[in-house]
DNA sequence: GGGCGAATGATAATTGATTCTCGATTCGCG
DNA sequence: CGCGAATCGAGAATCAATTATCATTCGCCC
């Protein structure tokens, strides 16, 4: 059962792009492969590649979902305020020793930056 | 012209919780003062209460904005897993020294601990 | 006590993301 | 070549958060 030419297109727009794509990129990118994608496939085969463990969710305050390979090392994220691209951020900053209120249990943190990726730092 | 006392419910609410709340929290706090406060009165004052400098919005992945009291030190939030709510935690840890891709400008950051709060850690 | 403009509250409308529906298309396989 | 199942794609439907509408109510002045 060889996957499809959409899905494969969908794959390979994810590992091409250097970071993490939110749907709408996803279709947009893979459009490239296959012009009538339609945004309801895209969302089909994000779910079951993230089911599959090959994807994980990347999900950011006031923003669509993003998709970006699985297995990486812990690392976070950067979102540009201009572009609104995200990207991502090597590692974790000095591993994190958050002090927490007592009685709180911590088992997971995120880290988002914000600002200006740089073409658009550049281009002002 | 003074204040209405539903403003004031919501004002006293956000005070009294020593944590950010969503819209949802504050009418639920603030008909405690008055009864028959509708939602839509609690949105028009949390966005004029950020207008005015008063309340900041916090924004989570995946939830509904959270408000809290501005011009606090600068700090992170803890979002518990099993009931939703959101804490404020002291501080910023090691005041985060991103390396950034080269190029990117960071203005800003936000960290967010996830795990149990007190009360759901205990009641496991 | 009545008049007025602003604020309220119940509900409908909007918005953006995501999911569902269903007819059309494609694929594997004999 | 042709069937049956799986996948697609377009648009409708859903869902949650937020905003708009509008008749009613409230606060305040004369």
């Amino acid at each position: 059962m060889g996957e499809t030419k959409q899905r494969q297109a969908i794959r390979e727009a994810l590992e091409r792009a250097a970071r993490p794509l939110s749907p709408q990129e996803v279709v947009a990118e893979a459009q490239a492969d296959v012009p009538r994608l339609g945004i309801a496939t895209v969302y089909r085969a994000l779910k079951s590649l993230v089911d599959e463990g090959w994807l994980a969710a990347v999900e950011l305050p006031g923003q669509p979902t993003r998709y970006e390979r699985a297995g990486k090392h812990h690392h976070h994220h950067f979102q540009c305020r201009r572009c609104d691209r995200t990207y991502e951020l090597p590692g974790c900053p000095s591993d994190l020793q958050v002090p927490l209120p007592k009685g709180f249990v911590a088992d997971d943190h995120e880290v988002v930056v914000y600002g200006r990726c740089a073409a658009c730092a550049r281009s002002k």
